[in-house]
DNA sequence: GACATCGGTAAGTGATAACTTACCGATGTC
DNA sequence: GACATCGGTAAGTTATCACTTACCGATGTC
């Protein structure tokens, strides 16, 4: 229950501007706490506070290094997202060409009777 | 400066439970706002508000029909969105790559002056 | 063992945003 | 024109969540 890796938490946690600006630093290699905090215009305890729901989302995952502990990113929970968003992609393709499709079948003169249901 | 359609918009409209739940209906085609409220849990203003934010985001768009109003999906949010994921996922592979490389490298056995600053 | 650094957690606060009901303008029907 | 339906907006409430400071345990250094 506690371990789901779903696109859903994902989504989630990326939802913050925070967190993202987390990730994204992330992305150059593993860093400590402090480090991240370093860079953010938010406290230690905030980053401690966001890394935790990343690493709830499989984004993320800490190993420890002496006193500090290091994080560093983590393709698990962004696969999901990734293939949950592929899903999206797909199927927003096909719905958007139905659209555009019904939409120039549809008369454009304005029909009286038109009300689909 | 009210049209970016940025990918930073597109995280934050799907931030959300509820409005994921209005952009997955809307990816069987286009809908109503009534028929989207029926669907869900929320009354129907809270579902134009939803809207609103998708729209702004770029990622559904609307037309009117008569007294009501159909909304669809919009590839052009989605698409700035997988474009950032993809380069969020090619970093992250290189950097999960990297952190598994030095992880190797380093020796296991705890190393006492060994703290990378 | 004393001391310093690092980071997680607890507790409390403030802002935000998701929701509600009430209202109103627009469109379509009779 | 009267009436009904649909949906956007205003205003207000509530809950959530991002953030703060304070505290404490763990690890490493001397």
């Amino acid at each position: 229950m506690t371990s789901a890796a779903t696109a859903e938490q994902a989504f989630d946690a990326l939802g913050d501007p925070t967190r993202r600006h987390v990730f994204r630093l992330l992305r150059d290699g593993e860093r400590s706490v402090g480090e991240i905090a370093a860079h953010l215009p938010v406290s230690r305890p905030a980053v401690s506070q966001h890394l935790r729901v990343l690493k709830e989302a499989k984004l993320v995952s800490d190993r420890p290094d002496g006193v500090r502990r290091l994080y560093s990113v983590r393709p698990t929970g962004l696969e999901a997202l990734r293939a949950e968003l592929e899903t999206m992609w797909d199927d927003a393709l096909s719905a958007f060409a139905e659209a555009a499709d019904s939409e120039r079948t549809r008369d454009h003169r304005r029909q009286p009777g038109r009300s689909n249901r």
